[in-house]
Order: structure tokens, then sequence, then C-alpha cells
DNA sequence: TTAAGAATTGCAAACGATTGCGGTAACGTT
DNA sequence: AACGTTACCGCAATCGTTTGCAATTCTTAA
């Protein structure tokens, strides 16, 4: 026997004498199918090891029930746990999923797009790339097959969006510090206008409009890239004003870190003199010390939602453009960074 | 026009007249065809947005191009950067990727394998589930695909097997330890005798031995669950000995970050009181104070690898048993946990 | 002029599963 | 005895692509 066979429905009828419609009958329980046929029929498929080929039925059926996934960065913490939930919930569903990083790469997603469509996949998911300037090639791909968009998202391509309550949990995390006595409130941001910045930097002004404290320029700090090492910069820099800020609120953990290794360096109390909060609840969130008050955001829970409205869509197709937005509720975990004295 | 239309061989063959297999060819490039009529057919293929239906292609040459893998966890750090190796070079060898979780239930791990060889995918490549008690159902799967076996091995399975020099990377951590004049070094590992951890402890002997260091019962713990928690529980005990140990080397990057937080802590002062090497390179590793001197495990590297000599047993199939392991080199990190002063 | 040979192209089967429709046999009804 | 019904099963087409072989046209040399 040949290593890699696979028992198919023409053996099963030859060895029982049955036709081969039969014998596929027999197996999908149709009426037609007499009882003791259909016995003996699941009997052999199951001695003789039988599995249908998905291939085969998908190519007739046209429907391949795989779901195509493309994200900047698979490595990234965030990410993966939005990929569990993924798996998790097309799993149930019984879709599969096929993974492919752009690397921040916008004509590598572009690639990414056309391969998956060309697969055949039933539907895309995916977080897009920092920069977007072409979405031409996103639209036509959004032409064959539907898309749904989470994290990573812009409102400028009409399907459909899961992302969390960034403008309400940036809000919650600056008036958390407001409660907290702090006044004099800087936040790092991005200078690249992508919508988890934006959003986060309006809720940042919400809350201190609420509450009316004044929003002073100079201490809104930006950087292209959102990362540990300008945290780190843009702290030290805090550090190097006349009147330092009582507190940080970084839109990223990595950047907080950043700023609390700053903090650490030149032995500013935290959360006494400053304090700190990030945004992701990223594992590195509780490695550092003092540990990261932060912003959780349930990676499954996006990832489950996404699957469920995409595939909502594969299987309820609809001419009409959808451009609705999911919101998921995110919490604020507070920790040592920020916590009252 | 259908939103979900696709252009077939027979619309080109229509519109121009020709046979589907002229059309099939053309594109193909096969030599019999005139070359005008391959350059009509291409800009035909072109202008009407032709791309070949892949499944009908896998349905016919049976294969599918496809290749599964299952880990027990897609979050956890060190197994997306393999992943990441695996997506990169499945690309550029034009295969795509189906993953699954396991997560590290047994049942869960062959119900997935089933699937992927149900579903036809030209091979596997797995990490295994931390417990492996009935092997038969992967041994079963081998009978019928490739499988390449990678971080999380087993030497009971006879496949390829891509693996780190974890012996060589545990003798040149525990060397170093020696090398900055620790003598009484405490390891933290696996009660399950894992490969990995077996491996480790193994080169953690051989060090000592090497350098006819006295082995010590007591400083040699071990724990079910090698995580972060257990990690500073154990350095706890550590802590609590008449004499304590000047150095741990930890078998797990959490571990020995909970290690470091245990010291910390109780203001042990690291590395001089105690010096902390871990295992892995996560990225807690730069974010714990004082960063941690690590072995660096070259993710991408093992992907990369593992994927190549998958598809070399794809390519190339042979009946012959496949045991072979390969080690991959790695680096250590050396950080401040482990500096000399 | 003609036949051999080369250059093109088409026919049809094949891959494995599904399914509409038609066929057969057994049985019951009048 | 003739017909209708029911239960069960098979034929054959279909999905889109590839490919061995046959068929056709065109060249070219005898």
């Amino acid at each position: 026997m040949s290593k890699r066979h696979n028992t198919t429905l023409k053996e099963l009828a030859k060895e029982l004498n049955l036709s081969i419609s039969t014998v596929s009958r027999a197996l999908n329980d149709h009426p037609d199918i007499n009882a003791t046929t259909k016995q003996n029929v699941k009997d052999l498929a199951r001695r003789m090891n039988y599995s249908p080929n998905l291939f085969a039925r998908s190519f007739r059926s046209q429907k391949t029930n795989i779901i195509g996934v493309v994200v900047p960065n698979i490595s990234h913490y965030f990410t993966s746990t939005i990929l569990k939930g993924i798996l998790e919930e097309a799993e149930i569903q019984g879709y599969r999923i096929i993974i492919s990083e752009s690397n921040n790469s916008e004509a590598k997603q572009t690639e990414m797009l056309n391969t998956m469509t060309q697969f055949g996949v039933d539907g895309i998911l995916m977080s897009l790339t920092r920069k977007i300037e072409k979405i031409d090639d996103i639209l036509q791909t959004l032409n064959r097959v539907p898309i749904v968009l989470f994290d990573k998202v812009s409102q400028k391509i009409p399907c459909t969006q899961i992302v969390i309550d960034e403008e309400q949990a940036a809000f919650n995390a600056v008036e958390h510090l407001i409660e907290l006595g702090k006044e004099r409130i800087a936040i790092i941001k991005e200078t690249e206008n992508s919508y988890n910045s934006e959003k986060r930097y309006a809720g940042y002004l919400r809350a201190l409009e609420h509450h009316s404290i004044k929003i002073r320029e100079k201490i809104i700090l930006s950087t292209e890239d959102i990362s540990l090492i300008h945290g780190r910069r843009l702290t030290n820099i805090l550090l190097s004003m006349k009147k330092r800020p009582d507190a940080i609120f970084a839109i990223t953990d990595n950047a907080a870190i950043g700023a609390i290794k700053a903090l650490n360096k030149f032995k500013v109390k935290i959360p006494e003199e400053v304090a700190v909060v990030g945004f992701s609840n990223s594992a590195n969130s509780k490695i550092i010390q003092p540990e990261l008050t932060t912003v959780d955001q349930p990676g499954d829970k996006i990832g489950r939602t996404s699957v469920k409205y995409l595939i909502e869509e594969i299987e309820n197709p609809s001419n009409d453009v959808i451009t609705k937005t999911v919101e998921i509720k995110t919490t604020l975990v507070v920790r040592d960074s920020s916590l009252r004295a």
C-alpha cells in the first residue's frame, strides 16, 4: 500500500458492488438508501479509513471553508491573542485559517490579498499596515470576497470593522489619573494619524476637558515609531522640563515601559511623583517594575467577533455595502504604576 | 456581473474560439503553442482578470501546496517567532500555511492531525503538547503525510526533528556563570521529563562536572509548571537556605524572571550576590530589571529549517523511516543579570 | 505533385464528490 | 391481469484544470 494513499468513493463502491452515487448517499444519510446498505457502506468506510477529499468537495461546491488572515506581524503579542480567538471561533464554525504576514508593507499586503483570493478563500480577516496609500487594491479584492477589518482599521474601506472602544478606553485611563489627583498629564502618541492613535488622543482630550483641566501643548508628545526606545526618549524630554508632568499616558505599553525605564533611571518615584498608564495589557506590563497600569484589550474576543461577522457575510452574501463598526469593550487594569498611595 | 465571479479557461476559450486545452497550454507556456496565439491568450487572460482555480488544480494534481502547522499555543512568544520563520520560508517556496492550536491537549492535537490530513495538506509541522501518551495516532498520520517536529519533540516519533542545541546551550550558560566565579549554581527545571528540560539539565550537569564543581542536589529544583510564579516560589525556597546559591540557572525566561522578582523583593543584589540566567531571549527578558542574561533561540531559523526539511520530504517522498535530528545553534546573550562587576 | 515531417490545435479522459433524473424490481390495488 | 406506487439504486453530468494522443494544417523536400 502506497504511503500516501487515500480511499475514495470509487474503491468503496467497487468493494461493495454498488455505484459511487449510492455510496455517497449512504455516507450522507440520504433517505433513499436502505438502512442495511447504509450500515454496510459505513462499516466498510470505517474499515478502509475513508475520509472525503475536501478538495474535490470544495472544488465542486465552489466553497472552500477557508478564511484568510492578513496581519502586519504575527509575533506581536496582541495580534497573536487575536489570532487565538480567530482560530477558536473558526474551528467551532467549521472553517480553516490561512495566515500570512504583511510585515507592515503595503505592497506585501496587496500581494497577500491577491494570493488569497486566487486561492479561493471564502473571506478575509485583516489588520492593516501602518500606512495605507492605495486602497484601490483592497477595494478590488473587497469586490470578490467579503473582508472584515480588525484592530488596525480604516474608515476609508467600506466593510465591517471590529475595534476596541479606543476613545472611551483612553478616556477612562486618563480619568483614572485625574481621580488620582494628577493634573499635569502628559501623553505620548503617534505622529502618524493612525486610527488608534487618533482615537486615544481624542479620549485623552475629552477626559481633560470633562474635568476642566487645562490642555498643555508642551506635554503632548508624538513620535513616528511608538516604541520602548522612543517612550524613554520622550520621557527624558518631559523630565528635563522646568515643570514636570505628574503623570504620563502612553498610548502603547511599550512606550509606557520606556517611560518607566527612564523614570527609574532618574529615580523618580512611581506613582507618587509621576504615575504611568499604558495601553494593551501586554505580557510585558506585568514584568516591568513597578507593574504597569494599562488598558486590557480582549484579543480573543476581537478575534471571535471578527470571525462571526465575516462568516455572517460569507453565508448571507448581500450586494449592499456594509460599513458597520463594532466596538469591543475594554477594561482598565490598575497596577502599581498608578496605585493610590 | 456577479460579485464572486471568477473567469475560467472555458470562458477564455470561447472568447478566442480556441479549445480549453490550447488556452491552458498557452498560459503554461507549452512549446507546442504558436507564439502569437500565446500572446493573444495571455492578453485576454489579463484583460478578463483570469486566475486559475487552485482548488481545481490541487484536485487534479493531488497536491495542495498547503502545510499544516500544529502548535500548543500560538501566542507564546517563541512559538510565534518560529511561525514567522515558517511563513516566510513557506511563501518563498510557494506553500501556504494552515495553523491550528492544540492548547496542550493531546486529544485536540490528534483531532487537529486528523482534520489536516483529511483536508489534504502535503505535510505537517508540529510542536508537541507537553505530555504525550498515545503516539499511535501520530504514527498513523505519519503514515499518510510527512511530519517534521520542532521545538517540543519526541524521540519516540520516527521523523525529522528540528531542535536547538539544548544541551550545549545550557552548558554554555552554566559555564558562563562559572567563569563569573560562581560555584553554587542552582537550577530551576521541570519535573516532567520533557525533552527540553532533560537536555538542559544534562548540559547543566556536564558544565559542573567539566569544571569539577560539586553537584548539590539541594539546589536542583523542579516544578511541574515552569512559570514566573513558580520561578519566584522556588527562588524563595533557595533564599531561605542556610547557604544560599550564588547563581540561578532557570531553564525558562519566565522562571528566571520570577527568580529576579523574588531577589528584587528581598533586595538581593543581582548579579553580585546572585546571578541569574534564563533561556529563550523572550521579549520580557529585556523588560525586567536588571535585564536578563539568556539563551537566544533563533525562532525564525528553526521555522525556516523545519519548512525546508518538510518540503524536501514532500517533494522527494521515500518509504524509508527518517529519524534525523537537526540542531540549531544558539547564542548566549549576556545582560545585566550576570554581568561581570 | 505528393508524401513525409513539423507545427499547431482539439478531443476526451481523468481527478473525487455530488445530485437530478431515470430505471428497476417488488408490492399492492382494482 | 393490468396498472400504479413505493423503495432503492445507477447513470451521467458537473465543477476547472491538465495532458496523452489524435487530428489537422502547413512546410518542405523529393
